[in-house]
DNA sequence: TTGAATATTTAGATAAATCTAAAAATTTTC
DNA sequence: GAAAATTTTTAGATTTATCTAAATATTCAA
């Protein structure tokens, strides 16, 4: 088995390659396990031993398929839980994501299968992330940034990509949560910031939220 | 917040004080916890100094009220996680100790609180074992263990004091299940061994396993 | 293409939880 | 009540995950 470490550490591995296909950099592993870049480079080194991951001194490291079966694994049951404290224990979307954290460690294949079949089988999350089947196969999306749509373009919220308590609670202040049609009124050539229709109603967001928003335009 | 060793050891410790009132001795510990007695005066060392415990050099421990606390909270989670995964999950009662060991430790206040609010407020988990309310008090029980009972007496199971997936499998084979109507047909001289009337039906049980069942009589 | 800036690794420490072997305290037995 | 047996503690190592500071490798920019 892995420590709950390693766990972590290949998830947010996997996070990174997905943001660009690269190998992942040490220090950018470093911020997202929010240590020190040398802990890091003794990290990689055990992960490395243990044939979880592709390092190369100085290159980065990619996750092995093994490495990666894990990652998932754990993305999967993360995911899981997140939609049981939602679901069944009346959990604001906001409010999920730290427990999601301990309880995606727990360690029985069992339990993740149950829970999954006990919630239906739910194809996301409550922040909108596909949720990997038994067999670590994501539903394909055509998900797209908010910022990256067109005026005139519409389509439904179906995902973030930030998880902290004030982002979530801001896009709530506003109207926009998952499942919500919006329209792209108009593009602020000045500072990105975007003008949405919204259930009728004109909202502004900032560059930096429509960054973090994922939009189904089919 | 307490390392997932430091609430074994404090649960440990309330277990076996529940057993005999004295102080818990170093070696009864190091075999409840799996570990050496060296390891075990290690830790005691540690808990004294976060006042979890009193204790005194060669003469063992008792849990102070803030040890007590801790210990009976770990409890209640993993009693609760336990309905969860028999109600909800449709566990077995013998597989779900191990997982339960392991969600125990999450670290969520609001999360338990919902979870025994989803559960209807369960008051005894699968095996029959008391579930501390929010305060921390177990409902008053009247219990006996099946050993202690005399000929003619009747009662209800009512819980068991081993968890081994192998012993449950066995009362289960005997049909001895929390809630079963047993009654004490007749006591062996010769090893202690109970010939029970269960359901019409006559059912020797040996002295090991009357000693492992607890009867509510009233 | 070389010097400066940046990124990464190494070296050496620290803290938590564990271990074995040996010493010390307590209890039991005669 | 002293010797033997048992229990507990101490001393010193080990493992895991972390850290800081210094050294080294890579990249960038003039």
């Amino acid at each position: 088995m892995h420590s709950f470490t390693e766990e972590n550490y290949l998830k947010t591995i996997y996070h990174l390659s997905q943001l660009n296909d690269s190998p992942v950099q040490t220090n950018a592993i470093a911020e997202g396990m929010k240590t020190r870049a040398a802990s890091v480079t003794d990290m990689l080194k055990k992960l490395s031993d243990k044939q979880l991951i592709d390092y190369i001194k100085y290159q980065g490291v990619t996750l092995t398929d093994k490495g990666k079966t894990t990652a998932v694994s754990v993305i999967r049951k993360h995911r899981l839980w997140e939609v049981f404290l939602v679901e069944k224990l009346k959990f604001k979307w906001d409010e999920v994501h730290e427990i999601a954290e301990e309880l995606e460690h727990i360690n029985s294949g069992l339990l993740v299968e149950r829970l999954d079949e006990f919630l239906g089988f739910p194809k996301r999350d409550p922040h909108g992330d596909p949720i990997p089947d038994h067999n670590g196969i994501f539903e394909p999306d055509q998900n797209i940034h908010l910022h990256e749509m067109s005026r005139g373009d519409k389509g439904v919220i179906i995902g973030v990509n930030e998880y902290t308590s004030a982002f979530l609670k801001h896009l709530e202040r506003l109207g926009l949560t998952i499942g919500i049609l919006i329209e792209i009124e108009e593009i602020a050539d000045y500072d990105g910031s975007v003008e949405l229709l919204v259930d009728g109603k004109k909202i502004n967001v900032s560059k930096e939220v429509t960054q973090r928003i994922l939009v189904n335009y089919k």
